[in-house]
DNA sequence: CTGTTAGCGCTTTCAT
DNA sequence: ATGAAAGCGCTAACAG
């Protein structure tokens, strides 16, 4: 049989009223509260979460959209998220859109009719009308012509320190490996500004951007890699990339990073505390986390907060560079 | 201003006990059925869900409890559950356990507050009382005396075919390298049939078991391989400490797969369809969500299952193992 | 087949 | 400071 408040309300000898006000802190005499405490405890009260979203519109539940758990920096930011909220008494929806527009505003609106009170999300379509309809609402690594409120790491940043590290590392000739989606994107500085760095420095560097969905890496890998032998820094989009890298060097006969060096961009590593799996630009996910639901939640409470966040980004070192000469 | 069954059923001119009827797929006359639907229509109506589960004390949630993020095999399964109960129209809480027996508690806790129909979960704390108070609760690799229900990767005979892969490539002296927790567990199965396969065989094997959390990693695994030179077939817990292990192969000199050949467990890539990390025994991630899926579905419709699921591993090529004799 | 109605457990006025 | 009472939107039981 379950526990009401009407149960307790009866046995500590007050109305229902009552109980809900040292339920949410209302004002109470402290010997009231006291005594309803005692019967809440005593009959094992537990509250309703869903009798009270239903009356009050707040269900302190958020929605995460993630595209692909295929990418460990995307479990990471779950990871860093979820925990973040469960501090702050929130429960997450997990929703995986697969990176696929429909999917996602089939989750955005799903998410919309089951009332949660807001939505994090690493999203690819165009969620503008969902956004007006004032539906709390923060994106990471993607920013949008409206004001979309968004947390991203220094792409930039990373693309220009990717360079000097690998220059401080004596590397004379450097290449850019990556891979793109149409829709605009942070992730895309990565490269940018690896070129503008470049230019900047008058160093002379290669570019390797593929379309993605990736097919025949291996061989493209092979192939890019092959028709310039002379390259021996090499910036990759994210880390996974540069793992191909490696391994398809190795194939090749050259050795990282005696013969060449990689900079991956993500910072992974198989464990907590664990050493890097390259060396990276790493991305600082756990701050990321916990500022988009510190921004999640001040929109919640009606605060108002800036647009974009940009959150800093550091080398770390992996085996796949030698040490600065 | 929020459409509720009200109108809906004002504007169709009829009750809204038929609004609903035809929501549920009660038995309706075709024609006002479609009458009902075109008033839904034409206002836009969202049923609230949370009224509805209110009532019927039915949510359509279920929790998913994941030890850590830090494990590829995790965030895959997770995957793989969200995507199948998202088909079946339920919505998944993502708690994260970080293998700590009080959040588990804790979560279980939440979670019943919240109603959730059921949870599937990898869990390492012994979660019986709860299990008793006929909470649906399908278990991840892991069994418990009482009858929980479960599904599991077939550990043992992952043990014995590593044995077998490993001696089909020639490999003269193996071993088994791993990490442990104190709590029963599925995968303990896989050192103990690595074990006994060698003993049918007569094969000689090494063991380095090493207690979680694992510090000086590196440094154990060269004291082992150094200590062990002739060892030239290692089969580890995981994908994880088979490319640890390798890296520590290369710094000592040996290559890796023509001196030792090495073969990690689960089966991990860096991306969907793409090649794995390195030859392994493959756990079938995605039958195995389903399968939990498909479980949990069916003790909440009341229908009884079967306590224990064992789905069939694989071997898997990856690079660090040569082709078979 | 369909309209009416009684709550589900909670929060929130409104009196007291 | 607190009790009484009015619903929130929905489902299900009951009439018709």
């Amino acid at each position: 049989m379950k526990i009401t408040m009407k149960e307790v309300a009866k046995l500590a000898g007050v109305g229902v009223g009552t109980v809900s006000r040292v339920l949410n802190n209302g004002s109470v005499k402290e010997s009231t509260r006291l005594k309803v405490e005692a019967a809440m405890k005593e009959l094992n009260y537990q509250p309703d979460l869903y009798a009270r979203s239903f009356k009050t519109n707040r269900t302190n539940t958020i929605a995460l959209i993630i595209p692909t758990v295929w990418h460990p920096f995307f479990s990471e930011f779950a990871w860093h998220v979820e925990h973040q909220l469960e501090k702050n008494n929130y429960k997450v929806y997990l929703c995986n859109s697969s990176g696929n527009a429909d999917k996602e505003q089939e989750y955005i609106q799903m998410v919309v009719q089951n009332k949660v009170d807001g939505i994090i999300g690493i999203t690819y379509s165009d969620i503008d009308q969902y956004i007006s309809s004032n539906l709390p609402f923060v994106s990471i690594d993607r920013y949008f012509t409206e004001d979309v409120i968004y947390v991203t790491a220094d792409n930039s940043a990373g693309g220009r320190l990717a360079v000097n590290e690998l220059r401080a590392r004596g590397c004379q000739k450097l290449a850019y490996i990556g891979g793109y989606q149409e829709t605009p994107n942070e992730t895309k500085n990565r490269r940018k500004y690896f070129e503008i760095e470049c230019q900047r420095l008058k160093q002379s560097y290669e570019i390797l951007d593929m379309l993605e969905p990736l097919t025949d890496l291996a061989d493209r890998l092979t192939e890019f890699l092959t028709a310039h032998p002379e390259i021996d820094g090499i910036f990759t989009i994210n880390d996974s990339m540069a793992l191909d890298v490696q391994r398809v060097l190795t194939k090749l006969g050259r050795r990282v990073p005696e013969d060449v060096q990689i900079i991956g961009f993500d910072g992974q590593r198989n464990r907590e505390g664990e050493k890097y799996l390259v060396s990276s630009i790493a991305q600082p996910v756990e701050l990321m986390g916990q500022t988009a639901v510190d921004l999640i939640l001040q929109v919640i409470n009606g605060q108002d907060v800036q647009q974009r966040t940009v959150l800093p980004v550091a080398f770390v070192e992996g085996g796949t560079t030698q040490s600065k000469e």
